[in-house]
DNA sequence: CTAGAGGTAGACAGGTCGGTCTACTTCAGG
DNA sequence: CCTGAAGTAGACCGACCTGTCTACCTCTAG
């Protein structure tokens, strides 16, 4: 593995676990076992680190959430698996995603307030990505073909309810139950279409 | 007004647009016009002040939300007063919660990860203490009146539809106009009731 | 064999942090 | 009038931060 993988692998999950603000190069030099001037060497700045870093995340969580949702073909299913997977990572099964501490891109986005800095820009293109996986994914099933308001409608709303999810179980430090009762989820689809 | 508020008002401002951690105690300092002494005098540590300013943003959010729930005696009402209420929120239209800049516990929150820090303790008794409060005005409405538990999971749906909205507000930096729609908001409270 | 790229270890610079402390001032109550 | 509490201004401490730089090492391509 070369030295650039190895420096963001540690600084991800560091960042991930502790916060970006605290922590400092020197621990991610200790961790990943790299000297001070090769991490300068690959990265011009901490910044640019926690760039890489978010890019990193944003990758694997898509393709994590991708598989996950590749096998459904309703609105419920989308809806069911990703409820379900979101509680799987939650209770820290997805050892992909490593052990849960909420959305990364969140949390880092709490980091760096100002709107136009690179890291609240990735922060945002990653909400879009995830919004563009949901709106693909339900635009192609039967029930919603060709209606791409509805489709555009129903992936806002789980995408909504995700990130409550989401916050919710990093705040309460409890998954929440609601969004896996299959009745509740077909309801809920049953509004939105 | 006594020194003590004038810390804590400066604090809070300060540690909600900017973050926690970026904000340091001189920067509070020159804000509020007091010497540090006086600072140090009145709270043993920063992290008491960060405290204080929870509690004081604790007591003003839920008195506001509280206020915008008053006259709402259905569920409707209860759930079109909310995301209005955010809504406005969110679009810098309610001056006592400040400029919009998510929700101060998330997002500090992120920044202190330990789940038994007195901070992510008071992130955590907040968050309760508002998803109480959607449960008492739920449950005393005439549609549920005595059914507990619907009031209970109609109050978890809204509150994480609310934890949802808040959080894609603060990243994309624009408010969602999908939960202000009348009908999608009938039909979500129909499919829980 | 040798030159050069890329690695290591870590001292160092310059700055900021939270927090302590001293010396001086203001002012209200007995 | 005097005492003591509370405030001011800011020097100072030790720790830690990002980022630079030196000195040395290792390995590979020509």
């Amino acid at each position: 593995m070369d030295k650039r993988t190895q420096i963001i692998n540690t600084a991800l999950s560091a960042f991930y676990q502790k916060g970006v603000h605290a922590v400092g190069i020197n621990e991610i030099l200790k961790g990943s076992g790299v000297a001070k001037k090769t991490l300068y060497n690959h990265f011009v700045s901490k910044d640019e680190l926690i760039c890489a870093c978010l890019e990193l995340r944003d990758q694997r969580f898509n393709q994590w959430l991708y598989e996950q949702l590749e096998n459904c073909n309703t609105p419920f299913e989308v809806a069911n698996a990703l409820f379900g997977a979101l509680s799987a990572w939650i209770d820290n099964e997805v050892s992909e995603l490593g052990p849960f501490n909420g959305c990364f891109f969140i949390n880092a986005a709490a980091e760096f307030p100002q709107s136009d800095h690179p890291i609240a820009l990735l922060c945002k293109a990653h909400k879009e990505s995830v919004l563009q996986l949901l709106f693909d994914k339900l635009s192609h099933t039967e029930q919603l073909k060709g209606q791409l308001e509805k489709s555009k409608q129903l992936a806002q709303l789980l995408m909504t309810l995700q990130e409550g999810m989401i916050c919710q179980a990093r705040v309460t430090h409890s998954s929440n139950t609601l969004l896996q009762d299959p009745m509740l989820l077909h309801q809920l689809i049953a509004s939105s279409i």
